[in-house]
DNA sequence: GGTAACATTTTACAAATGTTAAAAAATGAA
DNA sequence: TTCATTTTTTAACATTTGTAAAATGTTACC
C-alpha cells in the first residue's frame, strides 16, 4: 500500500532508503467531499499529499471568501502558517471531492528534517517549487488581463475547469464571478 | 570581516560550526547604484545577501516593467529560476543604491546543501520564508484595495518610501503611477 | 544659475471591473 | 419527476483604474 506511493512524483526524488524511512511515518486517510481538513484558526498537525480528488485553499474576508490555491492528485497540502511558523494563519483547505490522502505528522516530519540530509533537501525543494509557482502567479496578474489568465487556466488546468465551481475559479483568477461570466460569454 | 556577518539575521540560526563552513565560500562585493546584478536572460551563478543598500526585482513586459520585490539590508537576493530550476527566468535585479553584498556561488551552496544537514535546513527555511511572504502578498491583493496596500507599505517599509521612486512602488503595489498619485493626493 | 533628464502630479476621457438584483440554468435530494 | 437549492448568467448602473498628454517638481551636472 505504502510502497506504491513512491510513484507519486513528489516522492520520486527520494532514494529507496529515504523513502522507506519516510514511509514509516506515513498514514493513508480518506475524507468525504466538503471536509475542511485545514482550519485557519488552528495550528494543524499534519502535512498531506493528495492521492486523489481535488481541494482548494481559501481565506475568509469580511464580505467575501477568496480561493487562492487548488490541489490535485500528487500535490502537497498543508497550512503554511502551521508548517512554517507553528502558528495559526489565514488558510482553510476544503476538499471539493472525496479524497484519498497520505499524511505525516509535522512533528515527525520536522524530526526527519533534523536527522536526514536527503529529506531535509526534499523539504527544501517542496518549498522552492511552491515559491516559484506563487511568484509566477503574482507576476502574471500584473502582466495579463483577466481574460488571458482565464485562457491559461483552461489550458494548464483542464481538469479543474471541469470539476470546480466557477465561483471558486473566479476568485482564484482575481475577479468577481460576474466578470468571469462576461469573459466566458465573450468566447461564444 | 566575514565573522561579523554572523550578526546578519539570516545567518543567526546557524551554529558556529556551520557558519564557519559556510563562510569559507563567502565573498564580499560592492556594486554601484544602477548595477543590474541579476539578468532575466542569464543563468546567474551567485546567491547574494544584501549588507547595505536597496535593490529591486523587476520583470519586463511589452509596454511596461513591473517591480515585484524590494530588498533591504539583511535580505537574500537571487534569481529564483537560476537557483531553483537552473534556468533563465523573468527576473532582473537592479541595485537602487550603492550596495555591499555577500555572495556565494550556487554550485558551492548546492554542494553545502548536499553535505550539511544544518545548511540544508537553513536553505529550506529561506525558501519557506520567501514563500509565506509571497503568498501573503497575493492574498492581500484580493482583500485590500490599492489605498490600503499603500498605507500598509508605508508602515511596514518606511525606509523604502523614502528611498525608492514612486513609479517602482506603484508597480509593486499593483497599480499605475497615476493611481498611486491619486491615492496619495487623497490623504492631503 | 541654467539646462537637460527624469519623476511626479494633474486633467480629461476611456475601458475594465465591481455591485446589486433578477432571471435562467444546473444540481441534488426526496 | 418535482421541488428546493445552488450556481451561473445577464442587465443596468456605479466605481475604480487605466491611458495619454500636459504641467509641475526634482535632480544632477556643466
Amino acid at each position: 500500500m505504502i510502497e506504491q506511493l513512491k510513484d507519486i512524483p513528489v516522492f520520486s526524488s527520494l532514494s529507496d532508503n529515504s523513502f522507506h524511512e519516510f514511509s514509516n511515518y506515513m498514514e493513508c486517510v480518506q475524507y468525504p467531499k466538503g471536509t475542511t481538513i485545514i482550519h485557519a484558526d488552528k495550528v494543524e498537525p499534519y502535512f498531506y499529499v493528495l492521492k486523489s480528488g481535488i481541494a482548494r485553499a481559501y481565506s475568509d474576508g469580511e464580505n467575501q471568501q477568496i480561493t487562492f490555491w487548488f490541489g490535485q492528485k500528487g500535490d502537497v497540502l498543508f497550512s503554511f502558517n502551521s508548517y512554517i511558523n507553528n502558528s495559526t494563519g489565514y488558510e482553510n483547505i476544503e476538499l471539493l471531492e472525496n479524497c484519498s490522502l497520505i499524511r505525516i505528522r509535522l512533528t515527525d516530519l520536522f524530526s526527519l528534517y533534523n536527522r536526514h540530509l536527503e529529506i531535509a533537501n526534499w523539504g527544501r525543494k517542496i518549498a522552492e517549487q511552491e515559491l516559484i509557482a506563487t511568484e509566477r502567479r503574482l507576476i502574471d496578474r500584473a502582466f495579463k488581463g483577466a481574460a488571458e489568465r482565464y485562457q491559461e487556466f483552461i489550458t494548464q488546468s483542464p481538469e479543474l475547469i471541469k470539476r470546480v465551481a466557477l465561483k471558486h475559479i473566479a476568485s482564484y483568477l482575481g475577479v468577481t464571478q460576474v466578470t468571469l461570466s462576461r469573459i466566458r460569454a465573450s468566447y461564444k
